[in-house]
DNA sequence: TATGAATGAGGTTTCATTCAT
DNA sequence: CATGAATGAAACCTCATTCAT
């Protein structure tokens, strides 16, 4: 239960939230967060606009909730037969490709879900949408940390934490604008997505990681 | 005079528009355009809300004139001693570092101006102000295909086209989470900007387009 | 429930409704309805002015509740004692007085409300409102060719057809002036009304139509 | 020069008086007067607003000039070939349809202006417009008058007073509805004009003028 | 006198939120 | 708990009119 929602003691009640939920994923898929209204949500999952309030302090309160699905989807996705394994002795570059592979396939299904809290938090960060965000992507830092733990012998860079971060960094930012809003610029500056974009970024971070530093 | 704007013969129309674009600018330095209602930026200006629709049709009308706030800002900072020039064997690296920090500044102190844009293309794709900034941004996929055949020698990457295409993306996508947004994920990722973003970001570029691409 | 309007399920909504209507005929019977707001509409009904947009989708909407207004007051009216019947051997004179009478009864009385369609009608006629006017007037061509029909025999008109329409016409045309703006012209030029009018136009029909006709 | 139009004593004045007229004729020609804008009249017009303003107190006082233009446009049309005369011992028959075709003429080629003023009468009767009306359809009054007087001795009403009255009011009105709103109700209950209309309602009046009246 | 930029009251409409049923 | 009618602040926009140039 995140900020600005309220209990939801009955079972009745976890039910009527499931309801609110899942309208508010379908009306994500056709438009922004804003241009959605609490009564079209109310609509759509057939309860009244008072019961919405029921359930949730008031509409930015349903920003929390986005993340939350999100959330969710990933940890299915990632729990089923896509998790990423690595053979112990698996390139670098070849781990990459798979990792980003895997990162563009999440980034495009659940976009709608993504570009509501990306927008949102851009639009309104005074709410603490951001929050759940940070450490959510805290996540993807370790994920990339442990690759590079992995194939320590490969990475030539010497300031290895910053090395990380700026991975880690590139990782979750290079995806945002082609998967978010790919007929936007500067998305359409490159004019290939799916693996294409993922292996092309594989190789770039595989040559920024291994490429000999220098001075 | 962009789309929507009406046009100002006289001096005296001029000197308003003038008050009403700083106004707009002002404006958005502390809020998204969506919250800046016409009545603030008549306020602001100092002029009647009539006014501003005398200067232009609608609200939206006043999108492309942020657009051309910022490319004015932007000629009037490379016009100035901020110019690029790069020495006749001035090493790839090192051209590509001072092209990364000079984008940096740009795009750090016109943030407000930025993000309003790229915030409302996201939120009304429909309106042309997209259009625009697609044409600005061919330019910056000309000044990196210009570095890369500047330095061809250096560059080892086999689909030379792709690569332009990839390099010119990542350096307008890349500056946009950590300049725009700088307190939310995933900028937060990175705890370094400016020289340092900017450095890291022309090395990993540098590694890539130099690096022996294997198959 | 008219175009542009929306469904009222509850009692509630219904006696809301009811306020509104009341509200709009009233003030009707000051001044046209282009001259009154959504707002004093909502002040005299004591709702609030989103009251008035959650029943009727705009403030066009309201021009057939008008109309509906009219109509139930019209039939209230023939529903009535006042009831127009002929006898069997009545004369067409006699008949046709009676019903001019009554026309110019319910003309003067809910002037308002028909002054407000009648202008309306024209100073938008792309609003369907003309359109219920229409099926009402065919109504009264109707009853016209009745009132033909009853009195053949007195009838002397050779082309039947056209005189039935243009008796019509005149029957409906002839009171508009008189009765929904009788200080101007051309109302002025007669200075009597009430049954001296509808006397003398009962008389005029007769005339027209039991007149030998003449090649 | 009507209420609230202020004095040309210069020639140029007076054109420019003339071009704002012009414009406002053709302007009317496509939409009622009050979804005409100053800035509309004036741009047409070939001035400025102020200009206008300059020659007219407000835009009502805009409403007499409508008049006027019609005025002599009747008159022009009256004094040139079209002028009606009857022979001395033409039939009252044949003069009424003489006259009631040349009103219809009239009627028909000007509604434009008839239209405006005719309905702003309506919207705003507190205005004076009215009065230069009332003044003028006395005209028409007297010319029925002499109609009538010219062949009294076909005429069988006993109430002479009443009954030139009346034909003038019936006159007038019914060629509104007809000649102004052609495509609305009541006018479209009677599928003919022109010429048809103008004899059908000139053998209805001359069936009331020369019918013998019953007690 | 002519210009047209500037004014600002006032109109329509939206929608997050409240509250009586 | 659920409902959905009611609320009303606030946004956008228009246009008759004024007034500095």
């Amino acid at each position: 239960m995140s900020q600005g929602e309220k209990p939801a003691y009955q079972d009745r009640s976890r039910r009527t939230r499931e309801k609110i939920v899942i309208a508010l994923d379908e009306a994500l898929r056709e438009k922004p967060f804003d241009q959605v209204s609490v009564a079209e949500i109310a609509q759509r999952a057939g309860v009244a606009v008072g019961t919405v309030y029921r359930r949730f302090e008031n509409k930015d309160a349903l920003i929390p909730v986005i993340f939350e699905i999100y959330k969710k989807r990933v940890e299915a996705m990632l729990d089923g037969d896509g998790a990423i394994e690595a053979e112990p002795d698996e390139s670098l570059r070849s781990i990459l490709r798979k990792v980003m592979r895997k990162t563009w396939s999440i980034c495009a299904r659940e976009a709608h879900l993504l570009r509501a809290t990306h927008l949102y938090a851009r639009l309104k960060p005074e709410l603490a949408a951001g929050e759940e965000w940070k450490k959510y992507e805290q996540a993807s830092a370790q994920s990339v940390a442990m690759i590079i733990n992995h194939c320590a012998g490969q990475v030539k860079r010497k300031h290895l934490k910053r090395a990380t971060a700026f991975a880690a960094y590139m990782l979750n930012s290079v995806f945002i604008e082609k998967g978010l809003y790919p007929n936007e610029a500067p998305a359409t500056l490159f004019p290939y997505s799916g693996n294409t974009l993922a292996d092309e970024f594989a190789d770039m971070l595989y040559a920024y990681l291994s490429f000999p530093e220098q001075k």
